[in-house]
DNA sequence: CCACTTTACATAATTGAATTATGTTACATA
DNA sequence: TATGTAACATAATTCAATTATGTAAAGTGG
């Protein structure tokens, strides 16, 4: 596929490298706060070489939020291939997600940074290409299956994803999390039933 | 009540003017992009003006972000006074947030803007004093009345509100808006029902 | 294997907006 | 009317993002 030089194959490395500093940096700090400087420091390179892979602080940002969209898509499929009804995937898709959305990385630069850093359309497009398209694609197959009273995917995706994150974000506050967990794991259970039984 | 002299007259229509130039370029601009020396010359004072109003631009923001959030409960509750049944009030009050939630101002500085740049813990807490405080009060009346599945008023709220935020989202990019904002509006009165009824 | 070009990366200079420090003037209070 | 104080203006500072420039290792063509 590709040319696979020596050159090329260091610079994937350092560009890698940046991108782990920057998820560290970025998930402790959050944007705003994290300093370009810290992030090359952790990398071990100079922010001259940061910029030489990056356009800028919020390009930078934008690749580490992808990797971590990445990776949640996988982590989100695993639970999902357990079933193979699309209201079930749902069902657990949409838990699965809410379990993941606690973790403080997660939560830090995916639901709280990346919309307003990239922002909205932008967010939304990147989004669209990982967890949140793949909600879409279960919802439209259902829809195609003719018996839900699904009329708009993409906004009953939307709907979810809002209801899932804010349930995440009281939990992360919440003092007694894992009551609250369970709360929210049922009331999300039914608003998926709601819009998509 | 408060002792009204003309210093504090004079003292009070300048913060309250910074407070409005704010709410123009932050919603134009977006919090990062706008500038204090634009906000500062569209209110007619000088930066100083600005900084022994307000400790810096953040606290600037919160400050105009509340003023928002004042201004949006007063718009939702005169729809929510037609109704008496506390569910009714729901259903109109959500739907209402729903369409005012698709207004550029309230857009870019409350849903976009607020919650990053002001913090997720202590955002909640601003939230709580108006509309999603509001909402917190009406689905405890539910709770009270017993006949209803809700157990957590606090967390059924914020989904209720994350599913709304979202869907306005949507609408805000959606190619044909009224269509979509009809579907929203079905959609979280589904929503609602199937939570709090 | 030797000139030559690229480009990954380092080092050094610049910038621009937020913040801070320091006046100055108008109002109040005695 | 003197004098303190708070509202506001002007001037200086700071600090991180960005940009400009330098260098050396790796590729390439002859």
């Amino acid at each position: 596929m590709s040319s696979e030089t020596r050159r090329e194959l260091n610079a994937q490395a350092t560009r890698e490298g940046i991108i782990l500093a920057g998820r560290a940096i970025f998930g402790r700090d959050g944007f705003e706060t994290a300093a370009l400087g810290d992030i090359a420091r952790a990398a071990k390179v100079t922010t001259g070489a940061l910029y030489h892979h990056f356009a800028n602080k919020k390009d930078l940002f934008r690749a580490v939020a992808e990797h971590l969209e990445q990776e949640l898509l996988l982590r989100v499929g695993a639970s999902l291939a357990r079933e193979s009804e699309p209201l079930a995937q749902l069902r657990a898709g949409v838990v699965a997600t809410l379990d993941l959305s606690t973790e403080p990385l997660i939560a830090r630069i995916l639901i709280h940074d990346a919309p307003s850093v990239i922002g909205g359309a932008e967010w939304r497009e990147i989004e669209k290409r990982y967890a949140f398209g793949a909600m879409i694609g279960i919802l439209t197959a259902i829809q195609a299956s003719g018996t839900s009273r699904i009329r708009n995917p993409e906004l009953t995706a939307s709907i979810l994803l809002g209801a899932l994150l804010e349930a995440a974000n009281t939990i992360v506050f919440a003092s007694d999390r894992e009551l609250v967990l369970e709360q929210a794991r049922a009331a999300l259970i039914d608003t998926v039933d709601a819009l998509a039984g």
